[in-house]
DNA sequence: ACTCTATATTACTATATCGGGATATAGTAT
DNA sequence: ATACTATATCCCGATATAGTAATATAGAGT
């Protein structure tokens, strides 16, 4: 039978640090809007209300993490989600998150 | 057709937060160690190399969070994984870096 | 060259949190 | 009660990072 693989410091951290990329609101809400379509700075900080040195920031950090494109065109840059795998995680969570709450719902109404 | 929900920012924080606790390598240990059986907290120190201290508030933070599960047992207490989704989560992650990985050494041996 | 616009970067402050030593607490045994 | 063991908690130094104002850079148009 197939052994549970052992992971070593490295690769936890590797692991680690891509949950942590994902640990900010304020990241998933770009990531979330940009799952849309291709957008500019100007955009996602119209879509997001946030300040354009912080939304840039933000996209710098997802752009080195290599989950979003970055693409020059005139004078603005457009991005976009590259890393699928981004939307996978958050469906998870989220499917968990929610049956965590309707069992929460279910045990109120039924004391 | 089904439109893309809105998150609002309560539920991007609650997301977020998820995803903060598995940011810690630290807790990626002790969560794929608990992952095989569940055990006390002198275990889980002597196969993290962690100290005891550091290990029982990892397992605080895990257990407020509804991760794991704390039982009693004379003088110890056991701990033991109750949310599957975490591995669910791991596994994504990881499949992701090894293609990335895979694709850079096709590049590498490609070039 | 100058101006305007869009984006990136720098410098700073505030906050959070990890790891570890010291201590507290709770259960067991004598 | 005392001693011992296992675990939790408190406190602190060190580090990291979010957000923001100010500044820099780059491209387009005059």
């Amino acid at each position: 039978m197939a052994k549970k693989k052992d992971l070593n410091d490295a690769s936890l951290e590797m692991i680690a640090s891509r949950f942590k990329l994902m640990s900010e609101p304020m990241r998933l809400k770009i990531l979330h809007t940009l799952g849309e379509r291709e957008m500019n700075v100007s955009e996602l900080v119209a879509a997001t209300g946030a300040n354009q040195a912080n939304i840039s920031k933000h996209l710098g950090i997802l752009y080195e993490a290599g989950v979003v494109s970055r693409r020059k065109e005139g004078l603005t840059v457009r991005y976009r989600v590259t890393d699928e795998t981004i939307f996978e995680l958050c469906d998870v969570v989220c499917s968990r998150l929610k049956s965590h709450f309707d069992l929460r719902r279910f045990a109120l109404s039924d004391g």
